[in-house]
DNA sequence: AAATATAGGTTCCTTTTTAGAACTTGTCAA
DNA sequence: TTGACAAGTTCTAAAAAGGAACCTATATTT
């Protein structure tokens, strides 16, 4: 598999990783989820390369995760904001930094805190079931192919797993 | 800021996409969770060049996501397996797993589903306040620097979020 | 009027990563 | 003796990223 067809692949988590699994991608999202929706202010924060930061927005916004809205005429100047798509990456987002808060941080603890608005309480995500609503963790969890993809995918999962 | 230096930046999400944000990195850990478990296995599904493989499998061992483990002596040869740490990843996955389902299926859906065991039920992933046990979406969140990094973190909250 | 600033890029060249293939090492089986 | 196997390492070429300078349209300052 080559890294550009990652979008065609059977997979959804593959699928996702070609919408944001590029070097910087997160980052620049993780700003958006922050209020950044500016070119400069994206460059300045991050540090990156403006022709990189070229070619993530202009990825973010064909695959429809920000859009770009202008905030002035003469000279047109747009910003880049999250779409509704973009928004439904938060778990995404709550999740990478969950795991750093609890295994990447160092004596002083995790640098930002996240507070849930409605019952006012420093908070981090939990995952839950869908259906019944507890708590999951990884091994609560089995895999199988969906009826729709059964014959086309019988090498993707390990005999481990089936 | 310079890729390398992720994991010293103040930002839990910086320092997580320095353990899992290179190229390929995910879908190997996807692969782990899956069940594969050797060098040849993740090289084989994965399509990935041995350079990289070995790359990415030395730094998540060095950051104690994997662990290896003997399975035959002479010659010696050792599997990769998930660390407790490791397994605290599976909620990022399924968050990009479910982004993925959702925005990024064909006509013939979700590839892979997965079943709540203690349920028994088909599943996706919600994600919920740790306090009040609610589900929460991006704008039921406000972000705010820790106490212990007031003063060392005065430009990294945009104005607009503060 | 001329020079400077600003936002959002593009161009050019260098360095770092990744791709792709061949080679290595220790052991076992034919 | 030859070949296979697992888990790499080494080599060269191609692609991506880093770094600096340049471009464009407008607005402001000198």
């Amino acid at each position: 598999m080559r890294w550009e067809d990652l979008d065609q692949q059977p997979c959804s988590l593959a699928r996702t990783l070609a919408v944001v699994g590029d070097r910087w991608t997160l980052l620049i999202l993780r700003d958006c989820f922050l209020g950044v929706r500016r070119f400069d202010a994206f460059e300045q924060r991050l540090g990156v390369t403006r022709h990189v930061l070229t070619d993530r927005l202009k990825k973010l916004v064909s695959y429809g995760v920000l859009y770009k809205s202008p905030y002035q005429e003469r000279p047109l100047r747009e910003e880049y904001r999250l779409s509704e798509k973009g928004l439904e990456l938060h778990p995404v987002i709550l999740g990478l930094v969950g795991w750093g808060d609890k295994h990447m941080s160092d004596e002083r603890g995790a640098p930002i805190i996240h507070i849930h608005k409605s019952c006012g309480q420093e908070m981090h995500a939990t995952t839950h079931c869908s259906v019944c609503g507890k708590a999951i963790t990884a091994k609560d969890i089995k895999v199988e192919v969906a009826t729709s993809w059964q014959g086309h995918l019988d090498e993707f999962l390990p005999s481990k797993s089936r």
